[in-house]
DNA sequence: TAACTATACTACTTTTTAGTAAGTTATTGC
DNA sequence: GCAATAACTTACTAAAAAGTAGTATAGTTA
């Protein structure tokens, strides 16, 4: 069965439509974070799949990441304007789930 | 690695965070619908997958499932209100990939 | 009587996703 | 000279998601 693409919103999912990214997008709305307090925001993600998800919204352009060359390491994440772009639906998001789960 | 829920958009993840799911909900929010008829307005999911995900969508209170006590078979779904309360974000998310996959 | 119908279920395999634990880095502070 | 630091990275394993193919159903139509 192929990976094809066949409506706007399937599109959509792909981008965004795992366990993580929405989390990691959401918690970048306030402005950027440095790597490890963004991690914090998000209790439950093990450090293999933060790593791996940022990367992947990078890579998709959805967020960008800026590396301060020094020792320790210093990694800042911020939304990009796509990133951006996706706050509405980000915090309605939220909102649903907040008023569903009180039922 | 515990699976617990954070925050209310990690719940909303959980719920409907997957690849098909979405856009189940997605095509019944005109209306309900045969079950071949709603499989057929996701091509690229199998039968396995599309029996799977409705079924925890039911589980999971967002559509109803009525069966036909016909041969052959006939079984239709429609959002219950839990499910139609998701109308906006569903319909946000897919202008958003309108928009995002043009450029 | 044999094929066809719409829907679902099952066993099985593959693919993808996720988790664990360990190692790397170069500077600072003791 | 040794530990602590922040942010990875890697190798390995475990678990979850998804795909394939086959089976069941019982009436209708050819």
């Amino acid at each position: 069965m192929k990976k094809e693409i066949h409506c706007p919103l399937h599109y959509a999912m792909n981008l965004i439509g795992t366990k993580w990214k929405p989390l990691i997008l959401f918690h970048l709305l306030d402005g950027e974070l440095r790597s490890g307090m963004l991690q914090k925001k998000i209790p439950g993600i093990s450090n293999k799949m933060f790593t791996q998800t940022v990367r992947e919204l990078e890579k998709d352009g959805l967020l960008s990441r800026k590396v301060y060359p020094v020792v320790p390491p210093k990694v800042e994440y911020k939304l990009s304007d796509r990133g951006r772009s996706l706050e509405t639906i980000l915090r309605s998001l939220d909102q649903w789930g907040l008023h569903d789960c009180e039922k």
